[in-house]
DNA sequence: ACGTCATTGCAACATTGTTGCAAAATATTT
DNA sequence: AAATATTTTGCAACAATGTTGCAATGACGT
């Protein structure tokens, strides 16, 4: 797949700048979802520790990057695919979170099921996390 | 549906506190689930920050409540129907968060849909969140 | 190359969560 | 019911995480 730091940034009005350059990589080289943390300690003392979340604020205002809910309380973010609008995203995801290592995937190939509502309740936003032992931590 | 207080905690071998009784009541009484900050605000300074931390740490060991993934990075807990055992809990759950008031429903009457997982990974726990908006805001 | 605007880094602060330990409350034994 | 053993609490101190204001720096259009 063809993804242009670049080209990303330009489209979404932003600046060209090291650290959303460098970010931004970090997003497309990785396989799995990065926290703050991850982010923080892949880059050293390269960027402020504000710089780091004032950079995945604006990434995911512009829907380059979304949140993915855990139930423990860490924050992951990964690459939104194309198609994602500005703010929201409308395609849902599948990820999988290994209890082992850590490690978030997202399983794009997975497709979520619609879920039937109570009346009255209206659904913007369908993520399914599942939880378990990944591939390499069988 | 009936629901002791005392039973339970006797039931998970907890010793009998005001603390715990307070806090589980919260629970028993709130139609949707509590995050930390919610259960600090409406005791006000009755107990200790800790305290809380410690009980809603206790009360997830042993499988009374049980963590709602979401998205921001907000941890939030709902009582575990009885089938719950000790640690992790088998049945899975839906939840829905309204975006508008952040209040978090569980969906039992929802079913969960089971997932085709790719070859390698084993899930232990589905999660399936809904956001959007409830009942009250629509 | 210059002026304008967006972005960064620093400092200071707010919030959230954790740990050790003595005091207090609960449970158990006699 | 009193004494002992065990569990739980509150305090203090700390660590981690996230936010805000502001001056300095860097990026962009002309």
């Amino acid at each position: 797949m063809l993804y242009s730091i670049i080209e990303t940034l330009k489209k979404n009005q932003l600046s060209i700048t090291d650290s959303r350059k460098k970010i931004l990589e970090m997003f497309i080289r990785s396989k799995g979802a990065l926290a703050h943390a991850d982010i923080e300690h892949q880059s050293g003392t390269e960027f402020d520790r504000v710089t780091i979340y004032r950079t995945l604020q604006t990434f995911v205002e512009k829907g380059i990057i979304h949140t993915i809910p855990t139930a423990d309380n860490s924050v992951r973010y990964a690459l939104c695919k194309d198609e994602c609008g500005q703010g929201q995203h409308h395609d849902d995801h599948v990820h999988f979170i290994c209890d082992e290592c850590g490690t978030t995937y997202c399983l794009d190939h997975v497709t979520v099921p619609s879920v039937d509502l109570p009346a009255g309740f209206k659904a913007t936003q369908t993520d399914l996390v599942v939880s378990g032992k990944c591939m390499r931590c069988n």
